[in-house]
DNA sequence: ATTTCATATTAGACATAATCTAATTGCTAT
DNA sequence: ATAGCAATTAGATTATGTCTAATATGAAAT
């Protein structure tokens, strides 16, 4: 997307473009590995204009309220973040705990009888397990067996 | 489950019985709500024995490890556990942030041309809206519309 | 062009969550 | 009893995120 697209995605949204949340924004969409809000402000500062870390948060505040960007958050580690573009879930390595995109699929949302009077507003599908990088080498299905369904 | 299950089920994860985890592992059980980490130090010191806070964290990231409890990890906020029993979803409140089961149902993995060489152990689903208490009362399906499909 | 005023930015203090360290204690096997 | 490993502990430390209060910016009104 071109700048003049994300001006106006973010005043869509009734989000002034401003030069740091301009930044923001540009940065998560050419930037698709699900970078943490530290990664982010060292990301867009090392081009002009700075921005401040306490701005990098409220953008990204900002952003996420306004359905922009997505949070995901970690156990134990920091929250990484992507720009919503094409739906889709995602994949969280247990072992380096790296974010990767799977490509999207509907998945049945939950029968009313277990909701009850819950406002749904997303069911978002996380699946877990071992990234490329991270299968051992001639891994034994018996060490790590693809679960059969879920 | 009585003292001697936990004990029994501590054992066969190759955990050994210590009176602070099997306080954490009881609690866990008896407290379906997802406390945090900081509720469950507090909880299992209500009575004795005594634990400290290392010991409660490292007792939890044990009984993760061992597959015996889930951690439900939250945006800004500290993170939540449970004692994985039945298998069950989880209903996150946008508004005030309570985690709730949702009934188990069955969910489509994604496809093997998606995962590519990935090993997958499980897919996690996870509902987003708002809860029984927080949504408004005479709540018009215009203002929160409940999402059709996903 | 100047004024106005809500919004945005900033540096740094602060708060919270989680981990680490090094000393001690408790189990279990011999 | 002794040895040796595992677990616990208090407190320090790190990591992550939020808040504050002063300043800057920009769009609208005059
Ligand atoms: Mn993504
Ligand atoms: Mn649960
Ligand atoms: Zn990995
Ligand atoms: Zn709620």
């Amino acid at each position: 997307m071109d700048a003049q697209g994300i001006k106006q995605c973010l005043e869509d949204s009734g989000l002034r473009c401003t030069p740091q949340r301009y930044s923001v924004m540009s940065f998560l969409m050419e930037h698709a590995g699900h970078p943490t809000a530290a990664e982010i402000f060292e990301g867009v500062n090392r081009l002009d204009p700075r921005s401040s870390r306490a701005t990098t948060y409220n953008n990204l505040r900002d952003l996420v309220q306004a359905g922009l960007v997505r949070e995901v958050a970690m156990e134990g580690r920091a929250a990484r973040f992507d720009a919503k573009g094409a739906q889709h879930h995602h994949f969280i390595c247990d072992k380096c705990g790296k974010v990767e995109d799977i490509d999207w699929y509907t998945v049945p949302q939950p029968g009313s009888e277990s909701l009850g009077k819950r406002i749904v507003r997303e069911c978002e599908l996380i699946v877990r397990g071992l990234c490329t990088k991270c299968v051992p080498r001639r891994a034994s299905q018996n060490s790590s067996r693809v679960v059969s369904a879920v």
